[in-house]
DNA sequence: TACTTAAGTGAATCCGGATTCGCAAAACAA
DNA sequence: TTGTTTTGCGAATCCGGATTCACTTAAGTA
């Protein structure tokens, strides 16, 4: 009779994967796309190379793979927020502070994911990510424009703009040296920026 | 007598090295940095690969020049807009306006200069790069919250989140299709989503 | 237990591109 | 013109890391 995989190793095989994902999370969240050699990975889960191969086809694809994970899980938790019938105002602040506060606990991979630039296959699979990310701040933009809470204004624009805001004034301070303490000043400020920018009033 | 250059030699060299230069940024603003191997710059040139390195001793030193230069003109430009006595708000509009449209004519470039990493010496270069932009905004800033014409605000995130705001929505659309129309509403929908999240109204 | 298929190994291979280096040509000094 | 130094050449080399593959080990089947 055909080999078929018992309840037990079809359970370790997908804790492997699980955890090669994990592994490459974590050394993504290290330095960035850079530490991600597949020896690394290997390494980490204490695998061989060659095993990494029987769970994902090539770098790229693990690289996408763990990209998809995380966004989803993040949007899930922006949609959490977004969602509600609350005014588009308060929803909009919230959403800004949620997204900046959790990408601050982990910037490089916030930034690995969001920005940096590895080959077309992996900027493929961001783009759409980023765009997950604009429809969430899209949707509220149009329900305040809507309701008359905001100016009019861009929707796609404004989105790109928010997500960038974040990006950049997230990644920045990476470089420089930051104390958690200024962390919630920054979440604060770059709040403030953004929501003054939507809704045009302090 | 030891070798001396003549005029003439001396002026080849120079120009050889200006090819180099504006060759290296074509093939930036072409495709980014993945564009720029030595080869490609060489036979852009004209130059063999080893001439390359008779002028720059590495790739990465290469890169550098290529961006403090971009980088010196661009903020030449905006220095000249925000260096006047015109009020705070008129200045940051046209500042704003200024960087946008004029990146907004080699994104790509633009992307590679402020955003694409590729190591960590290049990043280093960068990071300065990215702060002499900040600065002028941060004059600007300044200027108007001690005007009063700006409400209270971090003067450091606020121009880390102008850099943020121009680069995602100057880059986002280079993926897609954009005709020259669109530009000017680009345009002015970042200056609008800038100058609301600095000056707090339309 | 004996046999078949899958999972895991890791050294060898492959690949793209930066960098080097021995040599040729051109520029300078005498 | 001869000797010296610099510039230019580009094939050969080097390098890091992804990917492969012949083989060993473990799991499933009868």
């Amino acid at each position: 009779m055909a080999y078929q995989r018992s309840p037990l190793m079809e359970e370790r095989l997908a804790d492997n994967r699980a955890r090669i994902m994990r592994a490459t999370r974590q050394l993504i969240a290290a330095g960035g796309f850079r530490e991600v050699s597949i020896t690394a990975v290997a390494r980490a889960v204490g695998l061989s190379t060659g095993a990494i191969y029987r769970y994902f086809p090539s770098k790229s694809e693990l690289y996408v793979q763990a990209l998809v994970d995380a966004v989803d899980h993040e949007v899930a938790v922006l949609r959490e927020i977004v969602d509600t019938d609350d005014p588009a105002t308060d929803r909009l602040r919230a959403a800004i502070r949620s997204f900046t506060s959790r990408a601050l606990k982990g910037p490089h991979l916030a930034y690995a994911f969001i920005a940096e630039p590895i080959d077309a296959e992996v900027d493929a699979g961001r783009i759409v990510c980023r765009e997950r990310f604009g429809e969430v701040f899209k949707d509220v933009l149009r329900d305040g424009i809507a309701a008359g809470e905001f100016p009019d204004q861009s929707v796609d624009v404004g989105a790109a703009c928010l997500v960038g805001a974040f990006t950049e004034a997230l990644v920045r301070p990476v470089a420089a040296t930051e104390k958690t303490a200024d962390a919630e000043r920054l979440v604060d400020a770059i709040t403030g920026f953004c929501f003054r920018a939507v809704v045009g009033r302090t």
